[in-house]
DNA sequence: CGAGGGGTTGACGCCGATCAAAGCTGGTGG
DNA sequence: CCACCAGCTTTGATCGGCGTCAACCCCTCG
């Protein structure tokens, strides 16, 4: 088990005030993308903007709590944790993606624990303030319908390229999903620890580490400053096909 | 790669005709369940309604349809099919889930072949006849986001049984999944085929088949007719935790 | 300085993929 | 009605990948 899951040492959360909708300069990435201005103007609960630290946990599974998550900077990994204490990730999520949407289904509790993979900043919405924008505002029923289908399209993926070919396959899978997906604006992503990749993936952390190792010598993968890393994407595709 | 993707002795589709959802008497199963007989009444896109033979295509990936499916009776599988041949099940569904919602979203083309396995059983929905409906009754809405949402915690559980634990313990969580879903009223479930729980599980056939053996010699597994079979749940429940 | 956590590397053994061959079953045609 | 065949399941033998255990290194932090 990961050290995050126990100690309270990186939890620190800051808590940053009431969003301005109206003003937020990147709400087109957002779960409120389709609505106009006017819409955020009486509101009785707020949507509050908070920054997690690296590693701080935004929800556990099972809490009961009535929030949704909208987020607007950072990366996020949910988390299933197994009765033995063994857990697993089941899905990266980042800018723009919505976390806790199940609660808006009746879910009494969160599915998975959502932590903060490195400084996120996210909305926190309250499931009231949902609804109250739905029945005034049927757009957003979509909004949260696509939410819903690229997280369902993204386990997909998970699915099909976490059971598929060898360890060294699946790493080099999972080097393309980190680059497509939250590389920033050098092409550089941020390299996640052997434990995240190997609970991503199901396999060991020193076969990960082992994989890694040699794909640095391959000069596939490089090191761009700490812990950024671009790597060779057609050579990793020609990983995953061969054989 | 399995024979009834190549194959057409088996896609045989029966259409039984227009269906009457007022007078559906499983509709409180289905994605209209929300709906009031009412809202049916002057609908210009019909629904239709189809047997489909086991092994039948019901769509395939990327074709651009735009219909979706609710399923009445029987089980169907969602299959992922890679550039070189080889395949994988990424879910199985049954009575009262739908399929194709992802043309709802804007996608172009189903993200999977949608193939009968049993008996099957569907109504075939126009998605202006969705948009329609949806105009008029905004619950609909919430049975869309439902299915996506039950679907979305499927596939998360997809996700952690896959990747966790020995060919053993995999194969008795599938069965353990198959009993809870898809048994009768005796309790009994049809057996997939090795090939469709190799690719389920990501494992070779003869191993699928090695486990089920062992599992019969241990009288975990019992046959009651043909195909069909009945598990001793705690005994399995027990192998998945194990070590 | 020591302790502790993560990453790296090596050695070993086992699980499961692969290849091969032999039952089983249902379907087809004589 | 039986012979035959194709496809599926079963079982065996072999081999390689990767999980496991262990030692060591590096870095950070107290």
């Amino acid at each position: 088990m990961n050290k995050e899951l126990k100690t309270t040492a990186c939890t620190n959360v800051e808590w940053i005030g009431r969003a301005h909708c109206d003003k937020c300069y990147i709400r087109r990435l957002m779960l409120f993308s389709e609505l106009p201005d006017s819409a955020f103007e009486q509101l009785l609960q707020p949507i509050n903007h908070f920054l997690h630290a690296p590693c701080s946990v935004i929800y556990e599974a099972g809490t009961r709590k009535d929030f949704v998550y909208s987020i607007r900077r950072g990366m996020v990994k949910l988390v299933h944790i197994a009765q033995d204490g063994s857990y697993r990730i089941v899905r990266l999520l980042g800018q723009g993606a919505a976390i806790g949407l199940e609660v808006l289904d009746g879910a009494d509790g969160y599915h998975h624990a959502a932590i903060a993979v490195n400084q996120v900043d996210l909305c926190k919405i309250p499931v009231s303030t949902i609804r109250r924008l739905e029945s005034k505002h049927p757009k957003l029923y979509g909004s949260v319908g696509g939410q819903l289908q690229e997280q369902l399209d993204l386990a997909d993926q998970w699915i099909v390229a976490l059971g598929a070919g060898t360890a060294k396959q699946r790493v080099a899978k999972l080097l393309l999903v980190l680059d497509q997906f939250f590389a920033d604006k050098n092409d550089a992503f941020i390299m996640l620890s052997g434990e995240d990749m190997a609970a991503i993936i199901g396999i060991a952390v020193e076969t990960v580490s082992r994989m890694i190792a040699e794909f640095k010598r391959q000069k596939i993968l490089h090191i761009t400053s700490d812990k950024r890393y671009t790597c060779n994407v057609s050579a990793l595709q020609a990983l995953t096909l061969q054989h």
